[in-house]
DNA sequence: AACCACCATAAACAATCGTTTGAAACTTAC
DNA sequence: GTAAGTTTCAAACGATTGTTTATGGTGGTT
């Protein structure tokens, strides 16, 4: 009777849900309610609701990670083409490949890692660090020789800078679109945000070592 | 008896409690056993939770918007020295002015700004935007000339990129060093960081328009 | 048919939430 | 010292939270 899993409907409402609200403002009924589906079925399947909303970010960082991943592969075999834009450019079509032209679900993704950080939810943000830590580290190492000027500290920070960068950004997409509607007269395309995005991102990593106050 | 007003006492405890676990996380019996007052002590002296919470943020941003008004004014009297690193610097040194070397309340300040983007919490949104929006203008209006190639797109993005970086980065700071001790062997210094991050935004600002993809 | 593992359902559970109440305690003024 | 005004207090309110329980139904295996 079900056309999808009991499963999966509680996944997709609950993902859309989190993100629009946060965790703690987002009841298991609402998201039952919303999935179409009994109360019970949450801890029945996933066990309570911090099991479903690690599940949550499991689905959605296994493909990502996993293309992204593919892609660095792919980027080591021609090494003359590491740089600080290639490596982005594998971060924002990985991003693209695995979510299509679907930006709601892509925005989705961004508000949940930015929640995983604002919000406390410790249990959270270990449970990606153990998941997922590893292809944060390889990343990392392939930025490094692309930024030769800088120290392992100012790599720490710079990196995380622009990881700031794009999850607030994304993270509060259609809210600033709202507000450049209002400010500018333009939305702005999707496009155009994110390469403007990549470039304020490549500028601040390739630049900031070299401009000492 | 009471060494401080019962309402500064909660004050100081929201604003701790709320930078520590966002809104709907934070009860208000763990705001008044905190603070050492009585349960109904908040809808007395505020009316409401939500009311509460616009009162810390009023608390915290009149004097720092108060601040960087007089810093711009300043600026404005030497025309000459406007430029992304000197508007920038405004409001580094604004925050410092205000805080001194607290840094724990400057932390608190930005985790604040960072919930009120990322929870839902439009009340907050709309509080600070009716009440600081000039001031946020009159930066934009500074801030144009010192980015001369820039459209008023391009503008408004980049300026929130910065923002981003800087609401996500100071927001997160505590856990940041943390991973940055991890990972480098240094938890790095409130002045190197912040240093580094104005770098990062004033490269990303200046060089973003430039750099065609 | 009988059994079985699996899942959905309605109802209830205890705990916690923000808010309200009415009386006690305090401060201030005359 | 008494009255009025302000603040504190313990207790309770109804609503909502995550979780559990007990009951039924379903499809497949023997």
């Amino acid at each position: 009777m079900a056309q999808k899993e009991t499963v999966e409907r509680i996944l997709d409402a609950a993902e859309a849900l989190f993100a629009e609200r946060g965790f703690a403002e987002t009841s298991l009924r609402t998201i039952t309610s919303t999935a179409g589906v009994n109360l019970a079925a949450v801890n029945y399947h996933f066990g309570s609701k911090k099991a479903l909303i690690q599940a949550v970010f499991e689905r959605f960082l296994e493909p990502l990670v996993a293309e992204i991943d593919q892609r660095l592969s792919v980027l080591e075999q021609n090494p003359e083409k590491i740089n600080v834009e290639s490596l982005l450019r594998v971060l924002s079509s990985a991003i693209y490949e695995v979510h299509g032209r679907n930006t709601n679900r892509a925005t989705a993704f961004m508000r949940l890692l930015g929640l995983a950080y604002t919000q406390s939810q410790a249990h959270v943000r270990n449970f990606i660090a153990s998941r997922y830590g590893d292809a944060f580290q390889r990343y990392a190492r392939l930025l490094k020789p692309a930024l030769p000027g800088a120290t392992d500290q100012e790599l720490f920070w710079h990196t995380h800078f622009a990881l700031g960068t794009a999850i607030f950004t994304m993270s509060n997409f259609d809210a600033l679109r709202a507000m450049a509607m209002n400010d500018t007269g333009h939305r702005g395309s999707v496009d155009f945000i994110v390469s403007n995005l990549t470039s304020f991102m490549a500028a601040g990593l390739r630049n900031a070592s070299h401009d000492d106050a």
